[in-house]
DNA sequence: GTTGTGACACATT
DNA sequence: AAATGTGCCACAA
């Protein structure tokens, strides 16, 4: 409910040819144990027209195994899409790409 | 109302 | 270094 809402703001505010983490999104939500509500949050993806959900990934920088939307090569190509670099192991460059909320 | 599960993260072994 | 176990919160049965 709310707390699904607050995860979902902060998936919608993700720019483009970035991604974040779970544990991310679940801090910038205000709650940064809600690493496992976030995945189920994007789980049922009630808009996933407006929740980028293939911009959120692991803590590995690499989409989860039941992240499967149509195939998590889909998801890589998604995010390549956008610029975004996947590494051999299918990781993403986390210091590099990893959405880093910074004041301007 | 309680029990179990889950698109995670962290700590410990 | 990797693998395993535990903790966390919300939802389904």
């Amino acid at each position: 409910m709310n707390s699904y809402e607050r995860i979902y703001e902060v998936v919608k505010e993700i720019p483009y040819g970035q991604v974040a983490t779970y544990g991310q999104v679940a801090a910038l939500a205000g709650n940064p144990r809600w690493a496992r509500v976030v995945g189920y949050a994007l789980h049922v993806n009630p808009d996933p027209e407006h929740i980028p959900c293939y911009r959120v990934v692991n803590r590995e920088g690499r989409p989860s195994d039941a992240f499967a939307f149509g195939g998590v090569n889909r998801q890589i190509g998604l995010l390549e899409a956008e610029g975004v670099r996947f590494t051999e192991e299918g990781c993403v460059d986390m210091e590099q790409f990893q959405w880093k909320k910074r004041l301007l």
